[in-house]
DNA sequence: ATTTGCACTTGCAATATGCAAGTAAATTTC
DNA sequence: GAAATTTACTTGCATATTGCAAGTGCAAAT
């Protein structure tokens, strides 16, 4: 799949080699959002992602450490997925690609009030948010 | 090649069917360093982009309104390539991509100071980054 | 007039994606 | 307790995208 090799030392390209696809921020979206997650959970979302892709990135995404896997208390059958730190740390990265989308496209109502509330306040926004997030 | 439906209203989603591959976002850094570059000079970067690839994503960016081309003062062969406000806009979504990497990777040591200095002050420095990306 | 530089295009092989169906273990239902 | 269902994947194959190398056409320099 994926071989780790980076193309540069340019912080962007780094990034890129790791989550530069059509999905895996999704995935990352879905576990802020939820916090965690099955696998299940992620086919149901929106997009559409087919069952190969999601497999492959959920691998890479672990393999990088963003996420990490979790047994379910419920049963053994299931999974539960869940962000690292360095998935976490991915918030602000996600916060200022809402911005930007907020301004020039039309996008979901709920979104939209988390963006004006992150404008409003940055700094505090992050602060509680993270916290909220490290919590489980 | 990249027919423009949107795949959800999501604020991510919408973003990463705009520039969610693995190239474009180095472009885009390309022009915020150097403010205007010609096709050769993408090509030269340090990540080797393809040119049937720089093409195909030229193409899309300034369908997309994120860049346009100028023509060059000095030669008709030439074309200038330039981001627009939409392109401009991205700029925080560049620098916390860059945070968070320069925390997980080892990053060009020129990129480490932007971020440094980024963090001291991160309204101040985007304003005054804004600024400069704005005149020419 | 010929060569060089620049911005692409084209052809083709290799890789990645998307869809549908299949598998294996754990759980639920009868 | 056997059979059906749920869950997390895997496999096979068609299609789309990427990457490499070579080619094209116009502008400018020699």
């Amino acid at each position: 799949m994926n071989n780790n090799q980076r193309r540069s030392d340019c912080p962007i390209s780094c990034s890129l080699d790791v989550w530069g696809d059509k999905w895996s921020l999704l995935i990352i979206r879905d576990l802020m959002f939820a916090k965690q997650c099955t696998y299940g959970d992620f086919l149901k979302s929106g997009e559409g992602i087919s069952t190969n892709i999601l497999a492959s990135r959920l691998q890479a995404m672990e393999e990088n450490g963003l996420i990490e896997k979790l047994s379910h208390p419920d049963s053994k059958a299931k999974v539960l997925y869940r962000l690292t730190q360095k998935g976490i740390d991915l918030l602000p990265v996600m916060l200022e690609i809402s911005v930007w989308a907020e301004k020039y496209y039309d996008i979901d109502k709920d979104r939209k009030v988390v963006v004006k509330e992150y404008k409003k306040d940055k700094e505090g926004f992050l602060k509680a948010s993270l916290k909220e997030l490290k919590k489980v």
